[in-house]
DNA sequence: TTGACAATTCGTTATTTGGCGAATTATAGT
DNA sequence: ACTATAATTCGCCAAATAACGAATTGTCAA
């Protein structure tokens, strides 16, 4: 059960939900987040060490950059579930959409700007 | 937005989760729940006030006692997801076994003691 | 090797939250 | 009407949490 409250914790703030639905779209790094978000990357970097340890999230490191995506399909079901009841409550939510669009210009952006690596998937 | 982040802060306590689990057997009375918790009857009635507002929870009253049921076919579908999430992550969890082994107990004993109305269903 | 930079960890602060007991409300039975 | 009782609301306290800036770690490029 102890797995299971994490998780609803994980869950339970707003920032972290805006975080998980900017992946759906695909792996982000750090410093996209912390654009998205408009937090500080200390804050964003705690989110995110929440979120990857109720296994919500997993990392890659890339060089100084690190990329977090979703949990994938080998995660628990219970890992698995709530991230579907996200996508399914949030999908359509005007926040998501505005975080979408913002993403949008932030990867344009950062492509040149901050995080060229961006541009070697 | 605001609905879902109200779904998962209300999910995100182990005494509400198991309030949630408790009541996948059917409606209780708050006493009953209180009996259960083992925590102040002023304690769980906020638990119950928190999941209701959420919409996860419905009441009935009859006399003194207010039955607490989970919500039901016409909940809105981010609250029907929650409640499927919870139950499958819990229904096999100790906890939850223990705690259905304690309800057995607590409804036959308060049909006597307690909450004579329980028989009258 | 030194400097720059992405990210995390640490220390602090303000807010939220879970818990209790006391007071309050509402209903049933005498 | 009075008393007992189920539940809630209120006021309080302790613990948890979200936020920040400063200091630290690790990696790349001069």
């Amino acid at each position: 059960m102890d797995k299971t409250v994490a998780i609803a914790k994980a869950l339970a703030d707003r920032t972290r939900l805006r975080i998980l639905m900017a992946l759906t779209g695909g792996e982000l790094c750090v410093c996209q987040i912390v654009e998205l978000s408009s937090l500080a990357p200390s804050t964003v970097s705690k989110h995110l060490q929440l979120l990857t340890h109720a296994g919500l999230l997993a990392a890659r490191k890339d060089g100084r950059w690190i990329y977090y995506r979703l949990a994938d399909k080998g995660a628990p079901e219970g890992v698995r579930g709530a991230l579907r009841w996200v996508s399914k409550c949030l999908s359509e939510a005007p926040e998501a959409s505005a975080d979408r669009k913002a993403l949008g210009k932030i990867i344009a952006r950062d492509r040149e700007a901050l995080c060229r690596i961006q541009a070697k998937r």
